[in-house]
This record gives C-alpha cells, structure tokens and sequence, in this order.
DNA sequence: CGGAATGAGTGACTTTGGTCGCAGCACTAC
DNA sequence: GTAGTGCTGCGACCAAAGTCACTCATTCCG
C-alpha cells in the first residue's frame, strides 16, 4: 500500500472527511503531511499562530489551558479519527489552548491554505467541520458548567459515573473502573489539585459509595454516586 | 421602505452576512421572519430543539447557564448585527444554553432548513459562520481560563479593566467608568454571586485602588488594577 | 543492592467562596 | 404621606478549595 493510499484510508476513518468520495480523498491526501509526536510532547502552545489543522491518525491528544501558577485545566482529550485546532484555521487568530500528545501519535496535517480552498469547493465539508466545532462547543458549555456550579467532590463523581458507564465491567459487589490517569491528571481535567482528587475518593470510600485501590476503583453504588451530581449531598 | 428592504438592510448590517450580494440578501431575507423581545423574555431555554438562527437587529440578547440552585452564568451578550444560536444549527442537538432580552430587541430569525440550504448554495457563508463560532468559541476558552485560574477579585478587577478601556472617561483624578448592569448581574457573569461582588468592590475601594459609589465607580490606579490580574496580589 | 523518581495518602492550616439575616436607601404606587 | 420593592452594604458564620510539609510505597535504573 502506498503512503498516499495509506493517507486516503486515514483520511476517510474520521468524522469530518468519511462522507467524501475516494476521489475527494486523493485530493485531500495530496496536501497531507504526516507527523509522529511522541507522548508529552507538544503540537503547538497556546498563543502560537494558527497554522492548519490536525487530524489524529493514532493516539490520543490532550487540549489544555495552563496558568501562571503551574495550573492547567484539560478542555478536550481526543483520539483517533477526532481533530484539533479546527476553528482558529478560519479566523487566522493564535491559537486559544495547547496541545499535547497525551500517547505516542501520528497526525495528519493540513495546512490552513489547503484546507480553506478545500472548503469553498466542497461546501458540505465546511457544515461538517460546523458540526464538529459545534460539539466542542457544547462541550465547553458543559465544562463552564461545572465550574461555575459544581464542586470539586460533584465533578469528580461525575468523572467516575461516566468511566462506568464508558468501560466499566462488573466485579463482584460492584463495578470496577480505571482512573484516566494518575490523581495528578484527573486533577487538571477536572481544573483543580491532586489532594483534592485524592481526599475526596478517600471521602467517597469513607462513605461506602466506592472502594479505593490507588487507580483501580470499585464503585459499590452507583445510583448513590449519581445522587451527588444532583444535589450538593 | 418596504418590509422586505427593511429586512435586507438590517441583514446587511450584520457580520455573518455583511459580504453578500444585494440579491443573495434579497433572497436571505425572504425567508427571515421579525420576531420582538421585551426586556426578560426568554428566547428559549436551554434543552429546547434548536429551531433556526436569530440575528439582532436592535437590543440586545443575553446568552447564559443557569443551575438547579438558582445561580446563573453569563456565556456572552450580543448585541444589533450579532447573533444568537449559530451552532446548534447543523448539529440538531438541543441549545446548550438560554438566551434572554437584556433590553428590547428586534431580530431576525431563519429557520434551520433554510440556513442549511443557503449554506450549501453560498460556501462563503458558511467560512464566515465557522469564524463567528470561532470567535465564540474562544470566548468560552477564556471564561474557562478564568473560572479555573482566577479568584472573584481578580475576574472583577478583569471586568472594571476592559470597562474602563470600551467606554472610560477622564474624572478628576480616574478615570469614570459604569457598572454593566446590577451586582447582581456583575455577579452572573463572573459566575458569583451578588455579595461577593459588593464585597470586592469595598476592599479595592479600602486599598485605594477605586472609588465606588454603587454603579458608578472611579478608577484611581488603573496600573494596580491590572496587576491585580497577572498575580494574585 | 542502593537510591532516585514518581505517585499516593494525610494532617494542619489559610484563603476564598458562599449563605443568612438584616438594615439603610432610593424610588414608585397608592 | 406610607407601604412596598429593588438594590446595596455589612457582619457573622460555615463550607470548600487550596497550600505546605511531610510519610510511605512502588518502580525503574545504574
């Protein structure tokens, strides 16, 4: 298989480009340029210009935010067939977070030139980059969300209610889940520090709501789990 | 003037669509029906189905979460030539947030399935609207930026800053500056609530940074103020 | 086998945020 | 007038978040 079919068949697995014709591909593939990161490092900063765009081919990235302080606030994490810095390709605006290779990955980039004359010929492409920019907008609605409302303890219920349900697997009283990543890492998605993540599993068990076993988690009532992400209980 | 100039016109004047053809305008605006908003009414509340795209014509709108417990978050507000719900447009999902009349308005608004059309026929428009989500979207990165890294001090000082560089006047020894609305409505869009506001407002006050007398507040150290920013003197 | 590095648990403490209750004040309606 | 009503200013108090300074275990490596 050549490097340009290799790129096709990339190209055609994500979301933005799997509506396109083989032809339409080839074109697009043309202009690609394959990258390899290797995990922890970065793809670009914030505040850099804007140059094109990325698609993941393998691997996974993390968008974030950092402060001063040392701080940092995860806004996106995502995997193969998703895309990054699709937006700041149309304004020409530096970009508004960091990114970085959460694994080792391989990219697909295409440059912001490309990728604009791409959209004036094929004008379905520019709706589905709509609706690909309008999903993470409504994911940073939800994250504002719970920020301005929610506590730390409420966001991290809700971070172990949706690993449930995403690839938790029953174990004996319980389901067990896996933290994403260490305390430290569950701290930044979550926008705050990694003794509030641990004293607040810590509380959770104290509760009887989840047992704790460093990153391996039992969750012994999930609905009690749920019941948090409600009310302030 | 006819009804449907009158509609070409106020189209004209906006950013999505200020570079189209006067008959692409026509065309636009003979599907766009005049709708009007008193001051509080809701436009729709989030969770609805996304019906279709309002354009301000005059007024302006206000764009913000709300939580079970009764506090509120500003996402933005916008006023004549901007607009509201852009995104969910291509995306059918329901609307991720409410949008409310700050004051009077007139709008304009196409339903989906017409803006979906005229999207397809007219690329051009479509790259517009990706750069007005963009620009969106990067004002929901900064009140993310903020709700996690700054205190209420520091996002009031924020506030009292970019206030005094839109619509300051020279006062004696500040500069003058007014209160965009309430505490209380201060307060909803740091994402706070109203005593926190009143309370920071006395301490910048007691520090000699500001003079306050209820909306009308006078800056005296407008560097200090800003330094307020970048550490958390 | 040390020994550095990393991740996790924890107690004491400070700061910040938020709640409650109330009082003062201006403005309006009756 | 007087009785509302909406906005503001406090003070007391409580809860959440964050900081600091450790200890303890595990792993990885020379």
């Amino acid at each position: 298989m050549s490097e340009l079919d290799n790129r096709v068949t990339a190209l055609g697995a994500t979301s933005l480009f799997a509506n396109l014709s083989l032809q339409e591909l080839r074109l697009l593939a043309a202009h690609a340029v394959r990258r390899n990161y290797a995990q922890g490092e970065l793809l670009f900063a914030e505040g850099d210009a804007c140059r094109g765009l990325h698609i993941i081919v393998t691997g996974k990235l993390r968008i974030f935010k950092s402060s001063a302080s040392g701080r940092e606030q995860v806004l996106a994490v995502e995997g193969p067939g998703g895309s990054v810095a699709e937006l700041p390709v149309f304004d020409g605006a530096p970009y508004p977070a960091s990114v970085m290779a959460a694994e080792d990955a391989q990219i697909l980039f295409l440059s912001r030139s490309d990728l604009h004359s791409f959209c004036l010929a094929h004008p379905e492409v520019s709706l589905k980059l709509l609706a690909v920019v309008g999903a993470r907008l409504r994911r940073l609605v939800g994250i504002i969300e719970e920020l301005s409302f929610a506590t730390v303890r409420q966001r991290l219920a809700a971070v172990l209610v949706r690993q449930a349900q995403q690839d938790g697997r029953p174990s004996g009283d319980g389901i067990e889940i896996q933290l994403p990543g260490t305390h430290q890492e569950v701290a930044h998605q979550l926008g705050t520090v990694r003794e509030l993540v641990s004293r607040n599993l810590m509380r959770l068990q104290a509760e009887g709501l989840v047992l704790v076993d460093a990153r391996r988690i039992i969750i012994l009532d999930l609905p009690g789990l749920s019941a948090i992400l409600e009310s302030g209980a």
